[in-house]
DNA sequence: TACTTGACATTTT
DNA sequence: AAAAATGCCAAGT
């Protein structure tokens, strides 16, 4: 197993993470980071970083800050999907966390 | 090999 | 409440 195949698999589970999440709820970045902790380690910063180079295909707009917030370029594409699926927002925009948070199942 | 960068998180101003 | 500083880990260059 070469370096590079253990970065697709990283990649591949997180994609599948985010492809698990609920329609109308949401995850964070820190979530993924601890549900993948147990195989690959690693900080919040590494699904982070997935999907910017991989969020073709997938449903990025359900994976969120903490705060429920998401980086300027996206703010205006993520509001349009929240408001089709009926995802629970705060008055500033942000995703209300309290009412959506869908946590990834861990692996033991 | 070393430095920079990032769709983050947490704590402190 | 909002902004800045710190800590973090690995990919990219």
């Amino acid at each position: 197993m070469t370096d590079k195949d253990r970065l697709d698999d990283y990649v591949e589970a997180v994609l599948a993470l985010v492809d698990q999440v609920p329609r109308g709820r949401a995850t964070t970045y820190g979530a993924i980071a601890d549900a993948l902790f147990d195989e690959y380690g690693g900080g919040p910063r590494q699904p982070a970083a997935v999907m910017a180079r991989h969020a073709h295909g997938v449903t990025w707009w359900r994976i969120v800050r903490s705060d429920g917030t998401l980086p300027p370029h996206l703010a205006d594409e993520a509001r349009q999907a929240y408001l089709e699926e009926g995802t629970p927002l705060r008055s500033s925009g942000a995703v209300d966390l309290r009412a959506a948070l869908w946590l990834p199942p861990v692996v033991d």
